[in-house]
DNA sequence: TGTACATCAGTGAACGCGCGTTCACTGATGTAC
DNA sequence: TGTACATCAGTGAACGCGCGTTCACTGATGTAC
């Protein structure tokens, strides 16, 4: 920030104003990473290759390592992108609704996320298929993880907040067992939220729904069923949003 | 069957009443995929290899072929073995519960595919988690692919037939698009079952939310959430269920 | 403005490893007469 | 029952491949005086 003095701060950040070093740095690691993005589209996840990565760029394996300490270091980054993306598109789709009925932010919110995803089904692979074994997710990825999540939470709170939620049908309080009030605790400490316990358990239960009917689309379980259906996709997801209690133009 | 005689037909198996060797072989490929099925589990589908098969064994890796003709087909094995598992399980559940009420049933069978889906994580990986890049399920899969799907959708035949379906409150007719009615069909045809369109889609809805519920839970998405609360699961189901419109005992 | 020095991106060879698959082979085990 | 032959399970070496990572190195580019 300061031209001149400052002689005990950043030592290890030495550059003029913002580093045409620095700079020329953060978008090689950039490269990188798409290249190995386009990787993963073909190979998946567990054949992401360092080798490979650096042949694409015209590199020596061995120069990517002063981008990225190891394999899983990339691996990671991956991760965390893919997140963020996913997380933005649906934070996006959740504010440009901000005005529509519940229902609506809903479906808009669900085909946000259906969009992206079938747009990049190898990035959503990578975030919602089968583990990489041998790789263990650092903390790092957790907190852009619920991004996406935490934005169709926010509808449902919305709705709550504005008195637009009915009870959900299905999930009647004397219906659920103490460990679904546990969860319930769970997700209003970790997410911030405040809702009843049977919307939650409804809404995770949308949650799972629509990643679960995703990943059939994208893994391919679901040949002929669901692909290039959106119209089927938006019954789907306005059946989810009805189960959770949120309300449409109409009602 | 026969002793003696038959001279024109099995040739290619001409073995004398069972063939020793015949069934020495067939121990064999027995043993080679239960060894390539504990590999899955620590490292996963792709990185299955015919060499550590072998090793674990103590069979030379060619010996390997003289039981399957590649990797690929080992791995088509092991996914029709487990899709078997998996319906076998499933059916037994729903056959078991043949005098409950269809809700009871249905929690039942859901219980039975979270039960062996957690006992095999890995097969699970292997049949619902992202597929193996540049491995294609060959058709021989398809069919045992819809044993447990069957399953569960004949909880909801039955019902339908014995008259205790109620209508499926969150998909009415005039909600769904062409697509759906479509897509009924399409499930109508393949799987043999008349059924109407609503409660197909219904049954659509909780079936992906089931195995989307079990992805989760078992490719780590709801750390600390669903894991070891099987009430939660149950909950889970039942509203799964109720969404379809099966009754349970109390209704 | 000019020079001496430090930083760091990228090179190329090498390490030790595991992989799928082929092939000519050795013996044991069943089969036919 | 005994012998000649065919079948086939398993061996061991070899093929050509790709991998992650390390290391000593060469230059180019910025930095400090």
């Amino acid at each position: 920030m300061c031209h001149t003095g400052e002689m005990n701060t950043a030592r290890t950040e030495s550059s003029p104003i913002t580093g045409a070093r620095a700079r020329a740095h953060a978008e090689v690691r950039r490269e990188i990473l798409a290249a190995a993005s386009r990787q993963l589209a073909v190979n998946g996840a567990q054949a992401l290759s360092v080798r490979a990565v650096a042949r694409e760029l015209g590199m020596v394996s061995s120069a990517v390592y002063r981008y990225f300490p190891s394999r899983d270091d990339l691996l990671t980054a991956l991760i965390v992108a893919a997140y963020d993306e996913l997380g933005e598109v649906t934070e996006q789709a959740v504010a440009e609704s901000r005005s529509a009925p519940p229902l609506d932010r809903w479906v808009a919110a669900a085909e946000a996320i259906r969009g992206w995803s079938i747009e990049h089904p190898h990035d959503y692979a990578l975030l919602y298929g089968s583990p990489v074994p041998g790789y263990a997710a650092p903390l790092d990825t957790v907190d852009p993880g619920t991004r996406a999540t935490r934005a169709l939470l926010s509808i449902v709170r919305d709705a709550a907040n504005g008195g637009t939620l009915e009870a959900a049908a299905n999930t009647r309080p004397q219906a659920l067992s103490p460990a679904a009030h546990s969860t319930g605790e769970v997700i209003r400490v970790e997410l911030g939220v405040d809702i009843d316990d049977e919307v939650i358990v409804a809404s995770v239960l949308a949650w799972t729904q629509l990643f679960g009917l995703l990943s059939f689309e994208l893994f391919g379980q679901t040949k002929g069923l669901v692909e290039d259906h959106p119209a089927f996709f938006r019954d789907c997801a306005t059946a989810m949003g009805v189960n959770i209690g949120l309300r449409g133009r109409d009602a």
